[in-house]
DNA sequence: GAGTTTGAAACT
DNA sequence: CAGTTTCAAACTC
C-alpha cells in the first residue's frame, strides 16, 4: 500500500553523495523508543482570527513525541492565536496543556505518569468548541449552572480558573474495560455532561461521548504559575502500569459525528476539524464557533457563556482534586496522555467523527504528536510534518471540495491530507469545506455557527515530489482531495473572510526544533506550481481529520519494531503533479522532500532493541542535493560542539558543520547576505591574521596551533573536497562536506573508514569522567559533542544506545535551553581557516592562557565577543584603535630602549608580516572593494572604505606586536627576577 | 592520584 | 537577565 510513500533508497546512504551537515537537532527525530502506547501530543492554537468571522486558522500537528520507557506520553499542545481579531466569546489566548502520562504499554512503566499542562495564554471557553485528542476532550461550556449533570456518576476532574470557572474532567465510564480520564469542557446542553466549565455562575458542560473518551487521571495535576503542570497519573491498578489520561472534549460533532456525545442544543451542528493522530487520538476543532476551545483572545466576547477570561488564565488540574487552573501568561497547554492502548475506543471515535476508511487502523497506530497552533497556520505531523494553515486570503487557491469520499463527514468537499504517522501510519487530515464564508462577523455566535464553520481554505502548493503513495483506503473519489505536502507543499486554510497567508513551509514549526532544512524552500519555490499561493484552493476547513493509518507495508517498519518503528519514517516528496496525484494520498511528513529511511545492520533484524538499527532521514533540495539525517544518535559531524578542545581540531574545511538553516540561508542568499558573507570573509580574513600571528608566536600557543592547523584527514576529501572548493562566500550553492552517513554513524556503528576520517579529523582525543551528569549534560564533552560515550570512565552513563530515550530527551532538553546547544562553537564562518567561537569565553582568571578557556583550547584568539576579563589571548580587538599605533610605538620605542637594537623590532617586524598575514589584509581589502561593487557605492567610498581597512589591518598587526613585546618584557623580567 | 582551580552549564 | 550552584575538565602538587 504505502510502499511507495516511503522512500528507502539505499542511494541516500552512499557515502559519495554529499550530505551536508544537518544541525542536530534535525538528528532528533522521534526516537525509536516510542511506541505505540505513546503518544506525543501537541496541538497548538487555535486560532479564532475569524471568531465572528469564523475565519479561523487551525493548524494541527502531530508529532511524535520522544517516549521513554518509563514515560509514554501523550502531549497536546494548544497554542493560541495572537492575531484573534474578532471579539468572541472568552477564549484562552494561548494555551499550551501538556499531559503527560505513563504509557500503559504492554510494558508498564512503573514511574508515575506525568502530566503536563501548560497554559500559555488565556483560556477561552467556546461553548461549542471542543477539542479532542485522542479520547479526551475539552470543551468549554458556556451554560451556566453549576455542576454538569451526570457528574455525580461520572469521576470528574475540576479545573478551577482564578475566576472561580472550572473545568471538569470527565471520566466516562469505560464502555470497555479500563476507563479513561476524559476532560471535557461541555456546553450547557450536552446530554453527557462530563466537563462543564462554569465561570461567574456560566457553566459548561462536557459531555463525553461514551465510547469515545476515556481518561483517569489518578492523580492531580497542577498547572504552575509558569503554566506549566506536572501530574503523575498512576497507572491502572496498583501498579500505575497504564493510565491513559485522556482529555476529551466533546464537541458537538457536526454531521459527521455519529458519537455518542450529544452536541449541545445551542449549537446545531458545528462543524469540526477533526484530526487525528496516529495512535487513533482524535482531536477535534469546532470551527463553527468562533474560537478554538483553547484558544481564544481574552478580549473576545463571549456568546458562549464561559465565564473564563482570558485575563484569569491560570488553570488548575488536578486530577484527584478535579482542579484545574488556566493562567493567562501560560500560551501552552500541553496534554500529554498515554496512548489509547486499544484501538478499538480509538477506531470508534474515529469512525464517529470522520467515518472514512482512513480512520479504521489506528488500534496499533503509534503516537503522534500533534500541534495546533491557533495561528492555524501550522499544522504539525508527526514529527516534524507539518501543514501550514494560513488565513492570508490571497494565497489561496481555494480547493473546492465536494463530500469527501471519506466518510461520513457532513461536510461535503473534504480536503484530506494524508501524514505519515509514525511507523508508516498514515494520518489523514481533512479540511472540510464550510459552506459559509463569513466575513467578519462577531464573535458572539461561535456556537451557533454550527453550520457555518469558519471557513477554512487550504491551499497548498503544488507537490514537487512524484512519490505519493496512495492509501488505499484514502478516497479519491471526488470532492476529497488529499494534499500531500511536499517540499514545497503549501497548506493554506484561509477562513472565509481572513486573509490567507501562504505559508513558506511546514517548516515554520520545526523551527522549534531546528528543522531548518525545510526552510529551504521559499515558498515560491518548489513546485513550479506556484499555485498554493496564487491558486490556492479555498475552501473551508470544516472537519479536519487527521488520522495515523497504519500502513500496511510499514509494516515493515512497524514490524521492524522497536521504538524506531513507531516513529514516523518518511518523506514526502510529492509531486507536483495533476490533480490526480494530488488525490492520492501523500505521505507528508517533512517539508522539503525528506524521507526517512531506516537502515538496519545486515543482521539487524526487527528486534527493536537492535542497536544497530538506525534510521536516516533523507532529505533533497530541489536541487537535488541529498541530506541524510541519522535518527539514532547524534550526528557527531551536526553536533561538534566542541567543548574544550574539541573544536580545536575540528577544520571548518572538512567538518564545518552545516546546519541545514545555514545551507537555506545558503539556498536563499540575498544580496544583503551576500554583503555579510563578505564581512565574514573579512572577519575570517582578521582571524587569520591572528591566527597566524599566533603561529608565530613563540610563546605557549606555538606547540598548539601547529596542531590546531592540522587539516583533517583527507578521509572524505572525494565529497568535500567539492564543496570545500568553493571558497566564494557568496556562492549559494549548497556544499556538502561530507557524507554524513558516516558523520552521522554513532561511534558505535561507524564504519572503519569513518572511524578513520574522525579519528583523522578529530581522534577523540579523551575520554570523559562524568560521575553525577549521566553523561547527558552539556558538561560531557563525549554528549555535546553528539558522541556516544566509549571507552569513557564516566560513570552511571547514559549516553549510550541503552538510554536512547532519556539520551534523546536529554538533547530535547539542551536544545530547549540553547537551540545552538549542539552546534559548534567553533566555526569558520565561511571557507576560510578562520575559525571564530560563536559565543565568545568568559574567563576571569586565567587569562585565557589556559585550556579552561574554549578559545584558547580551540586555538583561537579571543574576539570581541568574549566577556573575558584580562583576556591575553586576543591579538585585536576591535575595540582596538589607531591608538595602539601610539601604544605599539611607545612600546617599541620602549623596547629599543631597552634592547638598544633596532634590528631586534625589525625582526618582530619581519615575523609578524608574513605572507600569510599580508595576504589576509589584501583579502580584507579586495573583500570591500567587492561589497562596496556590489552596492555600487561611489569610488571614493569605496577607496575610503579600502584605506580604512588597510587602517584597521595594520592596527591588528601592530596590536599584535605590541603584545608580543609586552610578553617578552614580561618575560625578561621574571627572569631577572627569578 | 588527590586536591584545587576554573569556567561552562545548569539552575534559581 | 543576573546571580548562584553544579559540574567536569584542567591544573597543581
Amino acid at each position: 500500500m504505502y510502499t511507495q510513500r516511503w522512500r528507502r533508497s539505499s542511494e541516500s546512504l552512499d557515502d559519495n553523495t554529499p550530505l551536508p551537515e544537518l544541525s542536530f537537532e534535525d538528528f532528533l527525530e522521534p526516537t525509536q523508543e516510542e511506541t505505540a502506547t505513546q503518544h506525543h501530543m501537541e496541538i497548538d492554537a487555535l486560532d479564532s482570527d475569524g471568531d465572528g468571522d469564523g475565519g479561523d486558522e487551525h493548524s494541527i500537528s502531530i508529532k511524535e513525541s520522544l517516549n521513554t520507557p518509563q514515560f509514554k506520553r501523550t502531549v497536546v499542545t494548544i497554542l493560541e492565536d495572537k492575531r484573534l481579531r474578532s471579539p468572541g466569546p472568552a477564549v484562552l489566548k494561548s494555551h499550551a496543556i501538556k499531559v503527560v502520562t505513563a504509557g500503559a504499554g504492554s510494558v508498564a512503566p512503573i514511574k508515575p505518569q506525568i502530566t503536563d499542562i501548560k497554559v500559555l495564554n488565556n483560556f477561552k471557553p467556546l461553548s461549542s468548541n471542543t477539542v479532542k485528542i485522542g479520547n479526551t476532550t475539552v470543551a468549554p461550556t458556556s451554560s451556566p449552572g453549576g455542576t454538569p449533570k451526570g457528574l455525580n456518576s461520572l469521576t470528574m476532574t475540576q479545573i478551577k480558573t482564578p475566576d472561580g470557572k472550572i473545568l471538569y474532567l470527565q471520566k466516562s465510564m469505560p464502555a470497555g474495560a479500563a476507563a479513561k480520564p476524559a476532560v471535557a469542557a461541555s456546553t450547557p446542553t450536552m446530554p453527557k455532561a462530563a466537563v462543564t466549565v462554569s465561570s461567574a455562575g456560566a457553566v459548561h458542560h462536557l459531555v463525553a461521548p461514551t465510547g469515545l473518551q476515556k481518561a483517569i487521571l489518578s492523580k492531580a495535576v497542577n498547572v504552575g504559575s509558569t503554566g506549566l503542570v506536572k501530574a503523575a497519573v498512576p497507572g491502572k491498578g496498583g501498579t500505575s502500569a497504564s493510565t491513559p489520561l485522556t482529555i476529551k472534549g466533546i464537541t458537538p460533532l457536526g454531521a459527521k459525528s455519529v458519537s455518542p456525545a450529544n452536541s449541545p442544543t445551542s449549537t446545531p451542528a458545528p462543524k469540526f476539524q477533526v484530526v487525528r493522530t496516529s495512535d487513533g487520538k482524535i482531536i477535534k476543532i469546532n470551527q463553527a464557533s468562533p474560537s478554538m476551545i483553547i484558544n481564544t483572545k481574552a478580549n473576545t466576547t463571549t456568546t458562549s457563556g464561559t465565564g473564563i477570561n482570558a485575563a484569569t488564565s491560570a488553570l488548575k488540574l488536578s486530577p484527584s482534586t478535579g482542579s484545574v487552573g488556566l493562567r493567562k501568561s501560560i500560551g501552552q497547554v500541553v496534554i500529554r496522555a498515554t496512548p489509547p492502548k486499544h484501538g478499538p475506543d480509538v477506531s470508534n471515535s474515529s469512525t464517529l467523527t470522520t467515518g472514512t476508511s482512513v480512520t479504521t487502523n489506528n488500534a496499533s497506530a503509534p503516537s503522534g504528536k500533534m500541534l495546533v497552533q491557533n495561528t492555524g497556520k501550522q499544522i504539525v505531523v508527526s514529527n516534524k510534518n507539518i501543514i501550514k494553515l494560513s488565513p492570508k486570503p490571497g494565497a489561496a487557491s481555494s480547493i473546492t471540495n465536494t463530500s469527501g469520499a471519506q466518510g461520513n463527514s457532513p461536510t461535503k468537499g473534504i480536503h484530506a491530507v494524508q501524514i505519515p504517522g509514525k511507523g508508516g501510519v498514515v494520518q489523514y487530515v481533512r479540511v472540510l469545506p464550510s459552506t459559509k464564508e463569513v466575513a467578519s462577523t462577531s464573535s458572539a455566535t461561535a456556537v451557533a455557527r454550527s453550520n457555518t464553520s469558519p471557513k477554512i481554505t487550504l491551499v497548498r502548493s503544488v507537490m514537487s515530489s512524484a512519490a505519493s503513495s496512495k492509501s488505499p483506503s484514502t478516497p479519491t473519489s471526488v470532492g476529497t482531495k488529499v494534499v500531500s505536502v511536499g517540499n514545497t507543499n503549501k497548506i493554506i486554510m484561509k477562513t472565509t473572510g481572513g486573509s490567507i497567508v501562504p505559508l513558506p513551509s511546514m517548516q515554520t514549526l520545526v523551527s522549534k526544533r531546528a528543522l531548518g532544512a525545510t526552510n529551504t524552500r521559499p515558498p515560491s519555490v518548489g513546485s513550479g506550481n506556484s499555485g498554493s499561493q496564487e491558486s490556492p484552493r479555498k475552501q473551508r476547513l470544516n472537519d479536519l481529520n487527521i488520522q495515523h493509518m497504519a500502513a500496511a507495508d510499514d509494516a515493515s517498519d512497524s514490524s521492524e519494531a522497536g521504538p524506531e518503528t513507531k516513529r514516523p519514517r518518511f518523506v514526502i516528496s510529492v509531486p507536483q503533479s495533476s490533480q490526480k496525484q494530488q488525490l492520492q494520498k501523500h505521505v507528508m511528513t517533512r517539508p522539503s522532500s525528506i524521507q526517512r529511511v531506516t537502515v538496519q545492520s545486515a543482521n539487524s533484524n526487527k528486534s527493536s532493541t537492535n542497536p544497530a538499527k538506525k534510521v536516516y532521514n533523507l532529505l533533497q533540495s530541489p536541487k537535488g542535493v541529498k541530506y541524510m539525517i541519522c535518527n539514532s544518535g547524534i550526528p557527531q559531524s551536526s553536533t561538534s560542539a566542541m567543548r574544550r578542545g574539541y573544536t580545536g581540531y575540528v577544520d571548518g574545511k572538512t567538518r564545518r558543520p552545516l546546519s541545514i538553516a545555514a545551507q537555506q540561508h545558503r539556498l536563499q542568499i540575498t544580496p544583503q547576505q551576500q554583503a555579510k558573507n563578505l564581512q565574514a570573509l573579512q572577519a575570517q580574513a582578521k582571524q587569520r591574521i591572528r591566527q597566524q600571528q599566533l603561529q608565530n608566536q613563540p610563546i605557549a600557543v606555538q606547540p598548539k596551533a601547529t596542531q590546531a592547523t592540522v587539516q583533517p584527514s583527507q578521509a572524505n576529501a572525494n565529497t568535500i573536497a567539492n564543496a570545500n572548493a568553493n571558497p566564494n562566500p557568496q556562492s549559494a550553492k549548497i556544499l556538502p562536506e561530507k557524507p554524513l552517513f558516516e558523520i552521522l554513524k554513532s561511534p558505535q556503528l561507524a564504519s572503519a573508514p569513518t572511524t578513520d576520517a574522525l579519528a583523522g579529523m578529530a581522534s577523540r582525543r579523551k575520554h570523559c569522567n562524568c560521575s553525577k551528569s549521566q553523561c547527558l549534560k552539556l558538561y560531557c564533552d563525549c554528549f555535546a559533542n553528539g558522541e556516544f560515550c566509549q571507552d569513557c570512565t564516566c560513570k552511571d552513563c547514559f549516553n549510550n544506545l541503552d538510554y536512547e530515550v532519556e539520551r534523546e530527551r536529554a538533547i530535547r532538553s539542551c536544545l530547549d535551553r540553547n537551540p545552538s546547544a549542539f552546534k559548534p562553537k567553533i566555526t569558520a564562518p565561511n571557507s576560510g581557516d578562520m575559525r571564530l567561537h560563536n559565543k565568545g569565553c568568559n574567563c576571569k582568571r586565567s587569562g585565557c592562557l589556559k585550556n579552561y578557556c574554549e578559545c584558547y583550547e580551540a586555538k583561537i584568539p579571543c574576539s570581541s565577543i568574549c566577556k573575558c576579563v584580562g583576556c591575553r589571548n586576543m591579538e585585536d580587538r576591535p575595540d582596538v584603535d589607531m591608538d595602539s599605533m601610539d601604544s605599539l610605538k611607545d612600546g617599541e620605542d620602549s623596547n629599543k630602549a631597552k634592547d638598544g637594537n633596532d634590528e631586534q623590532s625589525q625582526d618582530d617586524s619581519d615575523r609578524y608580516l608574513t605572507d600569510d598575514v599580508v595576504e589576509a589584509t589584501i583579502m580584507c581589502m579586495i573583500s570591500r572593494i567587492v561589497m562596496h561593487e556590489k552596492q555600487n557605492s561611489a569610488l571614493e567610498d569605496t577607496e575610503r572604505e579600502v584605506m580604512e581597512e588597510l587602517g584597521e589591518s595594520l592596527s591588528q598587526i601592530i596590536s599584535f606586536g605590541k603584545e608580543k613585546i609586552d610578553t617578552n618584557e614580561l618575560v625578561d623580567s621574571m627572569a631577572l627576577s627569578s
